[in-house]
DNA sequence: TCCATCTTTCAACTACTCGTGAAACGTTGA
DNA sequence: TCAACGTTTCACGAGTAGTTGAAAGATGGA
């Protein structure tokens, strides 16, 4: 993932209302939530939600689609798991100590690749068993 | 991790300079480096750099110690670790398709947990356990 | 077509961050 | 004490992000 789009992403990620909405999406996945019903979830004025969706979808870590007059924003996983990767491959080199504080994650994570249950949309089985 | 001490390394992490500071310190561990090196090192002026450290040692990303008339800055990686935690796993609820874009950096984590390679300093205070 | 609903865009303002250069502070050695 | 060095703090100006409310654009149903 190209370094700039590393640094809009944490740019994006740096404001309670971005962390919270992608807080919001990610559990729903593919399915996402029109802007509408985040608004109200979060509640936010319908201008700053636009404002703040747009800075997350230009970041890459949200997408959008028209589906009748509504907009459904769901979370770009890809996006925000490439974000991940480089802060802990590129940025941080796989650092033992670093990756040791994420080892539940870690862990779910091998899970995840074993099983090849990655990419089913469905959310995860047995998180930190 | 506290929300707004994530906040605060995110909007840290997210400048170049910043980011670059980062990837110096990680690799250097403990030892870390003085002011002047750094700022050599990154081709910054004296007086940004040290705006930049404060940043960074204020969300929790860098310590640092004086000896004699040197500050040497060195990345904590407990910090560091548990900002990409946080991210993980409370934000992302550990969602498989996000931990298998970071596979290598788990695979690598799930290693360290194993053979107990990591804390090659000193154990990470308040990761999660 | 008209109206209601959903979402985005715009203008204006405030507040914050960034970068520069000068000055101040703390430490060391003579 | 003094001078030199390493680092931080300050004041200033420029640029950008955040918030608000009103208006505009897009869609669906009557």
């Amino acid at each position: 993932m190209e370094r700039s789009k590393v640094l809009m992403a944490l740019a994006a990620l740096a404001h309670e209302s971005r962390l919270d909405l992608v807080r919001l999406l990610v559990p729903l996945g593919e399915d996402g939530l029109n802007a509408g019903d985040i608004a109200r979830a979060l509640g936010l004025s319908a201008s700053r939600l636009s404002f703040h969706l747009s800075a997350l979808e230009q970041a890459g870590l949200i997408r959008s689609r028209r589906v009748s007059r509504h907009v459904i924003y769901s979370a770009d996983l890809a996006g925000i798991g490439g974000t991940l990767s480089y802060l802990l491959a590129d940025c941080c080199m796989d650092h033992p100590e670093v990756l040791a504080c994420c080892g539940s994650a870690a862990r779910a994570a091998l899970h995840s690749v074993a099983t090849g249950t990655a990419g089913t949309g469905q959310p995860h089985p047995d998180g930190q068993g």
